[in-house]
DNA sequence: CTCGGCCCTGTGAAAGCGCTGAGGACGCCG
DNA sequence: CGGCGTCCTCAGCGCTTTCACAGGGCCGAG
């Protein structure tokens, strides 16, 4: 297990417990220090603070998962507004915790965590005869490769995480465009204009209202 | 012994000769096939048909060597001009064998093979005409060497053994300038430059917004 | 059929991104 | 000490991308 934690008396004291549940637990206590540990020992798992020296928990991650590195991540994080769990999930960890955290809850997690084991990502995604590859960033359809934007890569990467599902402009606003109130919700309808003109007119369906649907 | 070969008799040939020599011997007889049973089997020792349904001999051996399998490798081909010994060993293969060959010569060989046992060595990168090779310190594009400095070295080196994935600038500062918050992106891209200017102008790709990708 | 609101899209400005040449800092060697 | 090679910074340029905006089309409700 690898703990990523700079307050001290709390990443000694996770340290004990999960020693004395049967972990080998090494430590970690900045964010470049928990990104190489993370790169190079084989740990079965990491539980990661958010708020680190020199790296946050979710860059680290971030990074980690950049790197094609699927490690089993729990996120701690002070309960202080300024982050949230919906930030932490998306950018890649497995869980979340918010501090102050019950020892138990957190063996739980952490269980359960390790009974998922590493989820094989999926590398490539695929929705009728449209492929997304977030590793090679191609996109093909129907084997013609098709050149994206990083802005339109984005889009297309979340709404096929997701095909056939409604999605709102806001929430799409909020993912593909790094939460900027103040942007108007046109760009989606822009940007979803791009993307028809080059993937095909009715890949995309408008949803009145609601918002769109990537058709499966 | 794991014989990985299409042509039904070849392979019926070799596994009863190599039984009769006290070898236990397996058969796959598709690429994808060779490669799992390659990946999970405890072989000594593999023999491998270049040309195989669905996954070359070529990949096959270069994707076991990038998953850190050091197998040792004896590859048969046809000597049909389309691929040549050079590329057999470039690959990754311990040693190679050209059809049609004497049985007694490919059991030698095998002998050879199985004294050495498996070797800890990195293997020479090679992707397109492009090889480097990590413990000379060479690179050799079309067979002929390029002048590299030790940078421009650490960078393609890292590109290479990710080929065809995008791989983003902060990334390579990472791996290839080594723990550098402070240092401008934009090193990145003057040494891409340099590389480019030496290895070819299409080489390496540049995926705005996301990093670089070495063209397979 | 009409109307209001939602959505689409062409235009264009601004910002961002990446490339390159110039050149300074540094170490190595004669 | 000067020449050389390497590493890196910097600033300017050109292209792409992003986004705001506005006019017009489409849809559904009544």
């Amino acid at each position: 297990m690898l703990v990523v934690e700079d307050e001290a008396r709390l990443a000694a004291a996770l340290q004990r417990g999960l020693q004395a549940e049967g972990f080998a637990v090494d430590v970690a206590a900045t964010g470049p220090a928990g990104l190489d540990a993370a790169r190079h020992g084989g740990y079965d798992a990491m539980i990661l603070d958010v708020m680190l020296p020199g790296l946050s928990g979710y860059e680290l991650v971030r990074r980690l998962r950049a790197e094609q590195h699927w490690l089993p991540v729990l996120m701690l994080s002070a309960k202080d507004g300024e982050y949230d769990q919906a930030d932490g999930l998306d950018c890649g960890a497995d869980d979340y915790l918010t501090k102050p955290f019950s020892y138990v809850v957190l063996l739980a997690r952490l269980r359960a965590l390790l009974r998922r084991g590493a989820p094989e990502r999926p590398t490539v995604l695929s929705v009728g005869d449209l492929r997304l590859d977030p590793a090679r960033r191609r996109v093909t359809r129907a084997d013609a490769e098709v050149a994206l934007t990083a802005r339109e890569f984005a889009l297309l990467d979340y709404l096929m995480r997701r095909p056939g599902q409604v999605i709102s402009k806001i929430e799409l606003l909020d993912h593909v465009w790094d939460a900027s109130l103040e942007t108007a919700p046109n760009v989606v309808e822009v940007y979803v204009g791009y993307l028809r003109r080059k993937l095909g007119r009715d890949r995309l369906e408008t949803v009145r209202g609601a918002g769109y649907r990537l058709a499966t």
